[in-house]
DNA sequence: GTCTATACCGTGATAGAC
DNA sequence: GTCTATCACGGTATAGAC
């Protein structure tokens, strides 16, 4: 397997592999870490939009039913389902950008440099959409809700084959569609019964 | 910040601040991989140690009390409050190893190479604890939920600081704490429910 | 056995040739 | 716009001092 991350992988192979001059990369993005940021911006905007879209869909359904909002578990839903959609395509550069999420969202150094501005805008407006599916909770326990939601999200795209092993194959990292059956009620349990029990 | 994970530190840095010459670090550990090695399994006994007495004691305690086997949220407790006391210490160490398993547990490159032989026989004996816990759940099941409590500790112990600035100051990376109370009943609850819901 | 000094090649970056 | 040359710094191996 490749290196991992930022320093795994050298201008000089991404130059090899598109057939151009070391220098050309950086004639046409500045520092390696210009090209890096420009890799990991380019395809949040479709994620964004997809989520959102998602989101807005299921609240439309929610309203045409009388209801308030969606249920828990529709929001969780629309977050996590347009990742796999992002696979579903068989391009494979959607299942390296999801590791790349992961490596990103999971490092305390990359993590606040080129999470928050990219992403946490639409995730505030999915926290809104929770805090209103759970009247009463308080903001504190959302946002830990969030972030256990969070870290379950970034294991499950590192794809790192762990829970093949500790399963004996039972389980498969890929199988993201197994990983969201399986954390769609889990987190909505968990939302459930941290933000119920405090209020 | 410190550039990120293993090849964010040089072997001249290391030399430098242990007073010695680069050459000797090759000369005592070998490759910079070797070294990285030692690093991490230095303190991977101690804190395994630290579970499985933990875990243990809750065990032989639901004995006395003639109970079966402890709850989930025991089960869950002994597997993560060992984590906040290596913190507690005040030594720097222990948070950036904490730092370094997340690193290491998320990555698709690192994470099988290092985590499953040193971590996946206690995981196993917990996991083994909860499925006495929740009697007919299925193994797939039991796999999926764990893999879940093990990203969010993961994104715990990464200190990212996102949701810091997600919440505007009212949660904070650093208070492994209040990031245990939160995570300890969202996660039992989610074991509940998927393992309750499938069986 | 330990340790220092040094050399080798690959890296990101940049100045300047064409 | 594109490529060549060069630089400081990276991991690594080794010759030789003590």
């Amino acid at each position: 397997m490749q290196n991992p991350g930022y320093d795994g992988v050298t201008l000089r192979q991404i130059a090899r592999r598109a057939g151009v001059d070391v220098a050309l990369a950086s004639y046409h993005f500045g520092k390696k870490l210009d090209l890096f940021q420009a890799v990991f911006e380019r395809r949040a905007a479709f994620l964004n939009q997809a989520r959102r879209d998602a989101l807005h869909r299921c609240q439309a359904e929610a309203a045409e039913a009388g209801k308030a909002g969606p249920t828990l578990e529709q929001i969780i839903e629309a977050f996590l389902r347009p990742l796999e959609l992002a696979q579903e395509t068989g391009d494979t550069g959607w299942r390296h950008y999801l590791a790349l999420i992961a490596y990103i969202n999971n490092s305390p150094y990359w993590g606040p440099k080129m999470m928050s501005h990219l992403f946490d805008e639409l995730v505030q407006e999915f926290i809104a959409a929770l805090a209103k599916a759970l009247p009463g909770a308080r903001r504190e326990d959302l946002y830990w809700c969030y972030h256990n939601l969070s870290g379950a999200l970034t294991l499950t795209l590192a794809q790192t084959k762990r829970i093949d092993n500790l399963s004996g194959g039972l389980c498969r990292s890929a199988d993201l569609q197994a990983a969201y059956d399986h954390m769609i009620p889990f987190v909505a349990a968990g939302f459930r019964e941290v933000c119920a029990s405090r209020r």
